[in-house]
DNA sequence: ATGAAAGCGCTAACAG
DNA sequence: CTGTTAGCGCTTTCAT
């Protein structure tokens, strides 16, 4: 593997010139560019991007953490946050933290020895301190999704308290009395806030919350079925359920159709995210939609902000807010209630 | 951001001393282990990862390049992938080349100046050139899902054209004389080689190949639907389609219903990859799984043997060949058929 | 327009 | 067990 030196020695020039011919092209006459453009090729010379990165100081990489790959809701993020780096000429170092505080900060430190040029940080579990030791290094970052009144960071989230109360609302408006919810993991912020934006709908609406309503899943199919099962098992059976999100919802449909009862005439379900096959389940799943996509496209943008101004005292932090949104569809029995209340 | 040379000088040694407390403990006193340590946190340093990848002249990074995040099978190998990455204290560089030879040309070059320590290569539309300025570089790689015969690398894939076969095959099994096929981007090698296999069965069962049966799309839930709308607008309505992979299966059972038909009563549909969704969609999509966890971990593991083995005269490439399943479920309509044939 | 040389932060001989 | 020092390959000032 070839070095400037070679190249240049090659050429009959001086190093510095072999490295201008890179990075300064106007700086070079037109006879010099052309020798040495021609033996790059001719050596195959590859710069070296650790003595670029080192002599500048600065990398064309940035870090995307996000916490599981499996759900689709992340590679959408990840082809937002994709789109712009690409763009900018940078490469994205992915790191699935499996949910795990302790790989996430195990990351954290790789990452800031690599001296990434920014963290973008999906549904972190990152404490403060965490955060803290990233500022230091004085490394941009932007979180996604999680929103953290307390802290002044650069961020762009939905609020999981409003969509959950609002789909809570909608299940309650459709005419049912016992909505039964199978929470996310309870560790993430994020679930607690649609925990606590389910009971304030029900609440609103005068009725009691049953603590035996409220089971915990843990964020995949396979939590939302198990979640299903057990309460399908109740004395009195939920007339609906509001699962945290579309892969546990999908799993609660499972779970139901498998026991011989029928979605939404037995059970309601709605979920939580508007992935992708929300439309393709059958019954078409009712939920809440959040531009992820855009949310990636958005929070990579902020971060190259960040980067290209970081010289400056850093400036305001962003706090975009997002939107969520209801998409009625058949698994919450909309059409069928109405109906059966016209009759 | 402090360098090693300061925290010598505050914790009174030589840099060397640092260094070797960071890269071989064993050799440092305990008191001085400590001593420096601690100044080493006092100070907030963390080492710098460029200076020393160039150094040593490796890195810890390898890349992964995928065709299309948002289809779900690759979101499964990467996570193969990072799982033995991370085990191996590397980070993954994730490069979306959108089924795009240019893209993917591109990633190269940036990757190979940023000196990866190794390639993951997925559906790859590289050609034996741009191959070949890999091998120049020495920087080990390994190929997922394609298999070129002709080319000795490290490789781990299924047989394309054994898979469509046998889905064909068992279209043909279960009763179908009119099978129409939904290709895959047909400038890429594998949906060529499926677009064979399906050939290959109906030529063996003695049934006509009709152009007209044939019809292109694009990988995506929406080539899928469009396909089998073209196909339903035939005089001949097929009795059955293969599609190239279960996104675009997905696409057809959507087109098929929305066109007030049932599968697989009126058509019956069968795909390629047994994403997760396949099972969740109705009717639950008969198909031929491919192990693509494990087919990244595998990848992954090979990778490492050869970046951990790279100053030996470069050893022996392995093809490592994995066996295609067929997973029948209900939408080729198995069933429904074997019950018409005993009446 | 070009060259000489310092320096980015680290590792590993080599010497003690 | 520890220190001195020569690189690793590049960019950039400072001369010319």
């Amino acid at each position: 593997m070839s070095n400037i030196r070679e190249v240049a020695k090659k050429a009959g020039v001086s190093v510095a010139t072999v490295s201008r011919v890179l990075n300064h092209p106007e700086s070079v006459s037109a006879a010099t560019m052309e020798l040495v453009l021609d033996t790059m090729n001719k050596m195959q010379y590859t710069p070296n991007g650790f003595a670029r990165s080192l002599a500048l100081n600065r990398s064309s990489t940035i870090a995307l953490l996000i916490p599981n790959i499996l759900n689709p809701l992340y590679p959408q993020i990840a082809k937002g946050v994709e789109d712009v780096a690409h763009q900018k000429g940078y490469n994205i170092l992915l790191c699935n933290t499996e949910e795990n505080g302790e790989k996430e900060r195990d990351y954290l430190h790789m990452l800031i020895e690599k001296r990434v040029g920014g963290f973008i940080l999906t549904a972190s579990q990152l404490e403060n301190k965490d955060l803290q030791k990233i500022k230091n290094q004085n490394i941009p970052f932007v979180m996604i999704g999680r929103n953290m009144e307390e802290i002044d960071e650069n961020m762009v989230f939905t609020d999981y308290h409003i969509g959950a109360y609002e789909i809570t609302q909608h299940l309650i408006d459709v005419g049912y009395r016992n909505i039964a919810h199978i929470t996310g993991s309870l560790n993430q912020i994020e679930n607690l806030q649609k925990k606590k934006g389910y009971e304030t709908a029900l609440q609103e609406a005068g009725m009691v919350l049953r603590s035996e309503y409220i089971v915990e899943g843990n964020n995949e199919i396979e939590g939302g079925y198990l979640g299903a099962k057990k309460l399908l098992q109740l004395k009195k059976r939920p007339q609906a359920i509001f699962a945290a999100n579309d892969l546990m919802a999908i799993g609660a449909i499972d779970a139901i159709k498998t026991s011989g009862l029928n979605v939404p005439g037995d059970v309601a379900i709605v979920g939580f995210d508007d992935i992708t096959m929300a439309s393709f389940i059958e019954p078409k799943l009712t939920t809440i939609s959040q531009p992820v996509y855009k949310m990636g496209l958005i929070a990579a943008r902020l971060l190259f902000e960040s980067i290209e101004n970081r010289q400056q005292e850093d400036g305001f932090k962003q706090k975009i807010f997002v939107q969520p949104k209801l998409m009625v569809r058949k698994s919450c029995g909309h059409e069928d209630r109405v109906r059966e209340i016209f009759n």
